[in-house]
RNA sequence: GGAGAGAUGGCAGAGUGGUCGAUUGCGGCAGUCUUGAAAACUGUUGAGUGUAACAGCUCCGGGGGUUCGAAUCCCUCUCUCUCCGCCA
């Protein structure tokens, strides 16, 4: 969410980058701004009339004390013109409110000037590339024939037990997944996060506190019962550990990894670029989280995209990383970058991480901010990657690496998985 | 699932209708003292909104109500703790 304050005072530079994105907001931002003055002066006029009537509360108790019931008697016919009329306020007010928060929550974030113009994913620019395609032999094929032909991955099975998106891992195709688990974690670890393992499902104020909540409700699974919400990525429990948190300047950066599943119900796209593990209602991810002064917070995304590199580079997989354009960047960030795998049997990049950050955006709901130096009260920034999302890691490792013979496994995950090869 | 107790400032913990935005202790910060530190002493120390700065206003788990006036009374929701039951 973005604050008042900023639009109040930099309107036109808000609407100018906002321009970036897909979308027309100059009219829900004139009606915000409208209905803050509104705000701002119904609540001076309340105000004012509290005063008053405090003012006499006060002067009543006085006179009960001194026992003099008449002037009390007829200070209290005074009040009961100001009760209606702050009762009046009070409604305008809330109602005002109520209006100018709804239409803040609609309004997505300003992007970075660095975020390129641009409609769709076609608009991305590719700000680096690492690592050959590579030429598979002629019998080469898909992830989901190779996890059937060597037993590692069964779809039809998950179907049984829950339906299409929940994949039953098996055998080596098990272990390979605890593997790449480990493997990112201990790469965190030794980045400096700290690992964590939070609660799969949260509650609605956590859901606000990230911005998955209200507009994105459909694509969380919701357990109506508890009023609690399976979480689609770990950013959102991680996140909200600092919810109404005020931190001293001297805790940053905070750094978090952890390990969750993930659960989308991802209503839409179907056909080829679903099929296997191309888009899940269940999956594996490690997420990397970071608190950090508004200052620095850019160098800090530098970092973890560098982190994040590092693990495909260990990996051996070819990849690039695109920065996404105004039209394809989620509604909470400024700036993305997105990290894209090739796999060579489908013949596309698949993204595997993205990593952003929000500056004030999340803070803002969350309530998460740091006195400075001056004792003065700012919100913080939130920045957060995936380091990685399993799913596409494994497509791309079993057909990057597939052979006629079996499938071999990038030497950087032997220690972890025991084993070399899939045969 | 059943029964009971509770929710107050960074923490602990008072406060049961009228200078309570909140006694006190601890912690934090500043100062005195000290070569320095500790101890002791003195002062200061919640958040939001608002203002040029004051003032004012709001906040004692959330929401609603009673009253001229509520942290204090009533209703309701949420959460926490204790005991019992069940259970990895």
């Amino acid at each position: 969410m973005l604050e008042i304050q900023v639009l109040r005072e930099r309107k036109d530079e808000v609407l100018k980058k906002l321009s970036k994105r897909n979308g027309l907001y100059t009219e829900t931002i004139n009606n915000i701004i409208d209905i803050d003055a509104q705000r701002r002066k119904t609540q001076n006029e309340l105000d004012a009339q509290l005063a008053e009537l405090n003012r006499i509360s006060k002067e009543i108790g006085k006179l009960m004390q001194q026992g003099n019931k008449a002037e009390a008697e007829a200070a209290k016919e005074k009040t009961s013109l100001l009760k209606s009329s702050t009762q009046e306020l009070k409604d305008k007010l809330s109602s005002l409110e109520h209006q100018q928060q709804q239409l803040l929550y609609s309004i997505p974030n300003t992007p970075h000037e660095l975020v390129p113009q641009g409609k769709s994913a076609e608009d991305n620019q590719e700000v680096y590339k690492h690592g050959a395609i590579p030429v598979l032999h002629k019998d080469a094929v898909p992830h989901w024939e190779l996890a059937h032909k060597y037993n590692l991955i069964d779809f039809e099975l998950g179907v049984k037990i829950s339906g299409a998106g929940f994949p039953v891992y098996r055998n080596k195709g098990a272990k390979l997944q605890r593997a790449l688990i480990n493997f990112f974690l201990d790469e965190a670890t030794r980045a400096g996060y700290e690992e964590t393992m939070p609660p799969h499902l949260v509650n609605e104020a956590s859901g606000y506190g990230t911005g998955q909540l209200p507009d994105k409700e459909g694509q969380m699974y919701h357990i109506t019962q508890d009023n609690l919400y399976l979480i689609p990525t770990a950013e959102v429990p991680l996140t909200n550990l600092y919810r109404d948190v005020v931190l001293k300047e001297e805790d940053f950066p905070i750094k978090i990894t952890g390990y969750t599943p993930c659960f989308r119900r991802e209503a839409g796209s179907y056909g080829k670029d679903v099929r296997g593990l191309n888009r899940l209602h269940q999956f594996d991810k490690v997420e990397i989280v970071q608190i950090e002064h508004p200052d620095k917070s850019y160098q800090t995304l530098d970092a973890m995209v560098e982190h994040v590199k590092q693990l495909l580079i260990k990996l051996e997989l070819p990849f690039r990383i695109m920065r996404l354009c105004g039209g394809d960047m989620g509604f909470t960030s400024a700036l993305t970058y997105d990290f894209e795998v090739f796999s060579a049997a489908q013949q596309k990049w698949l993204e595997v991480s993205s990593t952003s950050n929000f500056e004030t955006f999340q803070a803002n709901r969350l309530k998460l901010r740091y006195k400075d130096k001056d004792g003065k009260i700012k919100l913080a920034h939130t920045l957060n990657g995936s380091a990685l999302a399993l799913p596409r890691v494994i497509a791309a490792i079993l057909e990057n690496n597939q052979t006629p013979h079996g499938i071999n496994i990038p030497e950087i995950l032997h220690q972890y998985t025991g084993f070399k090869t899939i045969e």
